[in-house]
DNA sequence: CCGTATCCTAGGAGATACTG
DNA sequence: CAGTATCTCCTAGGATACGG
């Protein structure tokens, strides 16, 4: 049963109220850095993420196109996830973002590509 | 004295957290449109948004430099607000984003510029 | 290994009333 | 007019334990 999550009739919106869930952005990137990953390596690499909510982003990003699940049903069972077209076009648009906020900060040093929501190590946003 | 609001190092995370916040877009949308408006005027094109709400989210834009406040200590005192040059450049990013969604969803009629958030009449996301 | 099921709590948002 | 000051409510998210 899914929860009382509203939607909304604006794309914009909904996108938005999609992107904006803790670590998303980060997930998004960590994805397009290091190609398709299994949920463990995923949650390893994200860091301190519960279980719980990474599911949760999944499912949601998963819903949007934005990524793909690839679940082999082996023993033990492997499930990877990985960036759709979708998902490419999202990063980079993103970056665009990203761009913007580097130049406001005085920041021109592209250490990596796509936005880093939360720079290893951070907290997510609550 | 502020809040608990945690700081981000990170630019783009900065961005998003404040973009993320409660009618913050459509405060946004609503700016870029209309033009400078009075905080009343403001309040009233946004909808059911709280004073409260609605002063804290123009003070974090302004803090970022993303709109301008702009007070006549007259009687009655006057306070107007204003997209900034950074906010012409977030709302062209903006669009961007816009312009996605709106294709995924298989919509391609650009009624207005820039993203709306909440479409008149509908609620925040919280 | 890849998740779900529960419980719990912090803090964000609404409503209301009040000031410069 | 343009905000602050409280208070309360409620949900999103962390922690933990278990299931296929």
């Amino acid at each position: 049963m899914r929860k009382t999550r509203q939607q909304s009739s604006c794309p914009m919106d909904a996108l938005l109220r999609l992107l904006m869930g803790p670590w998303t952005t980060y997930i998004l990137w960590v994805l397009r850095n290091r190609g398709p990953l299994r949920f463990g390596a995923l949650q390893r690499a994200v860091g301190k993420i519960s279980a719980r909510v990474l599911t949760e982003r999944l499912r949601l990003l998963e819903e949007a196109g934005i990524i793909y699940r690839d679940y082999r049903p082996t023993v033990p069972p492997e499930v990877s996830y990985g960036l759709t077209e979708r998902g490419q076009e999202l990063g980079n648009v993103l970056d665009g973002l990203d761009q913007l906020a580097r130049r406001w900060a005085g920041i021109d040093a592209p250490t990596e590509t796509l936005p880093l929501r939360n720079p290893p190590g951070h907290p997510p946003h609550s």
